[in-house]
DNA sequence: GCTCCACCGGAATAAAAGGGAA
DNA sequence: TTCCCTTTTATTCCGGTGGAGC
C-alpha cells in the first residue's frame, strides 16, 4: 500500500501556501492601517533617542489589525535601532497567558535572562529584580524597554491594575497597551491614570472595501492561480464587515472555504464553499470554547441548554434550580454562578439582561442563549 | 514554611419599578 | 399626580481555603 502521507500531499490543492491566511501571519504591508502605525512609530522615535517614549494605548474591536500594527512596529523599531548607538528592547506578552502583574514581570525577568520562579517568590522580589535590570547593564548606555501588552483588558479585570503601576513607576519602561474595550480605562486608578499620559490610538473597523483590499493581497500570494471564483473575496469581505469589520473573521472564511473546496476536490473555491465555511468556523469556534470549560460551567450551560429547549424564559432564579438538578448536590453557590453566567456572556455564548418587575417581585436577570442549540448539543454530549 | 493564585461563598450594598400614601 | 417605600435579586466587597512551586 501507498504510504498514506503521499497520498494526501500529492492530491491537488487551492493553495500556493495556506500559512499566509492566518491571522497571526505578519505580512510585510498592512493595507489601511499606514495612519496607525505611523501614529506609534511618532512616540516610538523618541527611543532612537535615547529617551523614554510616552506610554500609547490602543483601541479597536477584534481584527481591526491592533495587534499586527504593533507587532509591525515593534519589528521596524528593531530594524531601525540596529545601527543607532541605543539600547533598545521590545518585548510583546499577551495577556490571556499571563494573567497576573507577578506573572507579566516574571516573563518580562526571564526574556531579559533573568531566572525568576513561577511561585515561592514575593511581588517585591520580582519587581526589585525587574528594576535591577536597568540599574546595571553590561553596555554602559541606558536600557529602554518597550512592553506591549495585549488584550490588556482581561489583566486589568483579573488582576487590578498594578500592573501597570509597577511598569510606569519604573524609568526606562515604556508601555504600548492593547485592548478591545473602550471602557478599559474603569478598572484603571487615579494614581496610575495620571502616570499614563493618555496618548490613544483608535483602531477603526475594517470597511467593506478595504477588506476587499486586506483580502485580495493574501489571496495572491497564498492561493494558487484561477483558483478562486470571482465573488468569493468580496462575499468574504461582506460577511465579516457585517461583524464589526473583523479582519480575522474574514481571513478565516477565506482561508475555510479554501480548505473545504481541497475536501471536495473542487479545483475552484466559489461563494457556496463561503457558506459552509460561515458554519464551520461558528461550529469549531463554539465547540472549542465548551471542551475547555470547567465541569461546573458546562452543567450551567447545559441547564440553560435544557430551558432553551423548553422555551421557558431564563431567568437567574431558575437557571440555579436547574442547575442544582443537573449537578445532583455537587453544586456550587449562587455566588459563583453568577461569576459563571458573567464569564459566558463574555465569550459571547449568552446574554444577559437585567431587568426589575418591581414591588414584590424585585430584579432578575433574563438570560438568552446566543448560540445554536444543535451545535451547543452536539458540543457538550459528545 | 512561604508565596501566589484559583476557587469559593457570606455579607453588605445597589438597583429598579410597582404599590400606596399624600 | 407625585414621591417615597418596599421588595427581591443583582452586584460588589472581601476574606478563607488549599494546591503547587520554591
Amino acid at each position: 500500500m501507498e504510504n498514506i502521507f503521499k497520498g494526501l500531499k500529492n492530491r491537488g490543492s487551492v493553495f500556493k501556501d495556506k500559512q499566509l491566511l492566518d491571522h497571526r501571519f505578519l505580512p510585510h504591508h498592512l493595507p489601511h492601517r499606514e495612519e496607525q502605525i505611523t501614529s506609534i512609530a511618532k512616540y516610538w522615535i523618541e527611543a532612537l533617542n535615547n529617551v523614554t517614549p510616552s506610554d500609547i494605548t490602543i483601541y479597536g474591536k477584534t481584527g481591526t489589525g491592533k495587534t499586527a500594527a504593533a507587532k509591525f512596529a515593534m519589528n521596524q523599531l528593531k530594524e531601525a535601532s540596529i545601527n543607532e548607538d541605543v539600547f533598545i528592547r521590545t518585548e510583546y506578552i499577551r495577556c490571556t497567558d499571563y494573567t497576573t502583574e507577578y506573572q507579566v514581570i516574571a516573563r518580562l525577568c526571564q526574556q531579559m535572562g533573568r531566572d525568576v520562579p513561577y511561585r515561592g517568590w514575593t511581588k517585591a522580589e520580582v519587581v526589585n529584580t525587574f528594576r535591577d535590570i536597568f540599574k546595571k547593564n553590561a553596555f554602559g548606555k541606558n536600557l529602554i524597554l518597550i512592553v506591549v501588552l495585549d488584550e490588556i483588558d482581561i489583566l486589568l479585570k483579573n488582576d487590578g491594575d498594578g500592573i501597570l503601576y509597577t511598569l510606569t513607576r519604573t524609568d526606562n519602561v515604556s508601555v504600548l497597551s492593547i485592548s478591545n474595550h473602550v471602557e478599559f480605562k474603569k478598572f484603571i486608578k487615579p494614581r496610575v491614570k495620571s502616570s499614563l499620559r493618555d496618548r490613544e490610538i483608535v483602531f477603526p473597523p475594517y470597511g467593506a472595501q478595504q477588506l476587499i483590499d486586506i483580502l485580495e493581497e493574501r489571496a495572491r500570494l497564498s492561493f494558487n492561480k484561477n483558483t478562486l471564483d470571482d465573488d468569493v473575496v468580496p462575499y468574504c469581505a461582506a460577511l465579516a464587515a457585517k461583524i464589526e469589520g473583523d479582519a480575522r473573521y474574514a481571513l478565516d472564511l477565506l482561508r475555510t472555504a479554501g480548505e473545504l473546496a481541497d475536501e471536495d476536490e473542487s479545483k475552484k473555491v466559489f461563494g457556496a464553499y463561503v457558506n459552509d465555511a460561515k458554519d464551520r468556523i461558528e461550529h469549531n469556534k463554539i465547540t472549542d470554547i465548551i471542551m475547555t470549560l470547567p465541569t461546573q460551567q458546562q452543567r450551567v450551560l447545559e441547564a440553560i441548554l435544557k430551558l432553551t429547549q423548553r422555551k421557558e424564559e431564563i431567568i437567574s432564579g431558575k437557571l440555579y434550580d436547574a442547575y442544582e438538578k443537573i449537578s445532583k448536590g455537587d453544586s456550587v453557590s449562587y455566588r459563583r454562578i453568577f461569576d459563571f453566567i458573567n464569564e459566558l456572556e463574555m465569550l459571547g455564548i449568552i446574554s444577559t439582561n437585567t431587568v426589575s418587575r418591581g414591588r414584590g417581585k424585585g430584579r432578575t436577570n433574563i438570560i438568552t442563549l446566543q448560540c445554536d442549540t444543535d451545535i451547543l448539543t452536539d458540543a457538550l454530549y459528545s
